[in-house]
DNA sequence: CATCTGTTTCGATAGATATCTAATTAGACA
DNA sequence: TGTCTAATTAGATATCTATCGAAACAGATG
């Protein structure tokens, strides 16, 4: 919804089309005589811009007269402003917001983590946050995980074994890999 | 600078991007990973993002830490919110809001002019909005000339005399044409 | 200095979309 | 009904852009 909108008003043409209906009701010949494009172009452009509900249209005989739809725009322009809104946009492959706010709060501003939580509850978003340095399909050796781990905290040691014990990474042989997010033990 | 607010969030990846760094500072890795995308593709979403000034860089060591800038989200809603300043968007081939003005009051609901104002001042306008109903590079008979002003106000013969007063229409041999906007007297 | 890591830049390619002409639809009018 | 006018839809084409792999770059580390 939000997509389309911004869409919506991502192109010059409809911009300036915007532009001319929000002064007054133009028709589609009047507004393709005044940004030089054809009809069917400008025909095209404001059924954008009406699926995006930002313009409205009155017909009189054949000729449609459209006229910007100001409660829309009004409404948008509410909705870009609330956080909330924004991070619901990140989809479903983004981590929740209690669990973002989890890692936030262990997070110094050098991007290191202060100290290792004692409940699972909150240990559990770090260690994802901290698994998802990692790539998946890759093997790394121990060393090379201790390098990754030791960027984020001291302690590679106590990091490496509770990645490995809730599934995030796996071990055979001393090579290390990355587990799809599905396997994890959360 | 709008257009390009626009079209650094019509796109679903950036739409997302833009949700995860609300939530709290990624790095370009975490980004890459989070969005099933190379690390290139992010880069490149994040560079259209930056240059929209709608995230804020903050660089550690090789990592790039992005994050919103919410100042600029707030600038942009508040600025769509206002009509004046959707008007400017019409760009510079957009009669100026003062002559929209007149026209507007001197048009009917159904897009005919109530009367032809005595004033130069008001009557250029009028004529300029009229001589767009004509396109460029294309031969009018009389005929056709009259027809078009006629669907506009029914006195013919003033109008036409006046389009071609000020050399917005040209005529030779009965055949009429569209001047360019340059050599409008206005 | 040599190397390693995270990021960006480059070049290529596939997919989206803006625009046009031609054809079609729909209202008005005789 | 047939014609005229304004608008839309269809189809074709050219431009733009999202994405990737490869290469270049820059900071950190030994």
């Amino acid at each position: 919804m939000l997509l389309q909108f911004f869409k919506a008003l991502a192109h010059e043409s409809r911009l300036r089309l915007l532009g001319l209906v929000a002064a007054r009701e133009h028709s589609v010949q009047e507004l393709a005589n005044l940004m030089a494009l054809k009809e069917p172009t400008v025909s095209h452009h404001l059924a954008m811009l009406r699926e995006a509900g930002l313009v409205r249209l009155r017909q009189d005989g054949n000729t449609h007269w459209y006229a910007l739809e100001q409660k829309t725009l009004s409404q948008f322009s509410r909705a870009i402003l609330g956080r909330e809104q924004l991070a619901t946009l990140a989809g479903p492959k983004t981590q929740s917001a209690g669990e973002d706010r989890v890692v936030r709060n262990y997070l110094m501003p050098d991007g290191r983590l202060k100290a290792f939580p004692a409940t699972l509850k909150k240990r559990r978003p770090i260690l994802a946050w901290l698994a998802r340095h990692f790539d998946e399909g890759r093997r790394y050796s121990e060393a090379e995980v201790n390098a990754i781990v030791e960027r984020r905290h001291h302690d590679r040691e106590t990091f490496r074994r509770e990645l490995v014990g809730h599934r995030m990474l796996a071990r055979k042989d001393g090579v290390y890999w990355r587990l799809p997010e599905a396997d994890w033990v959360l």
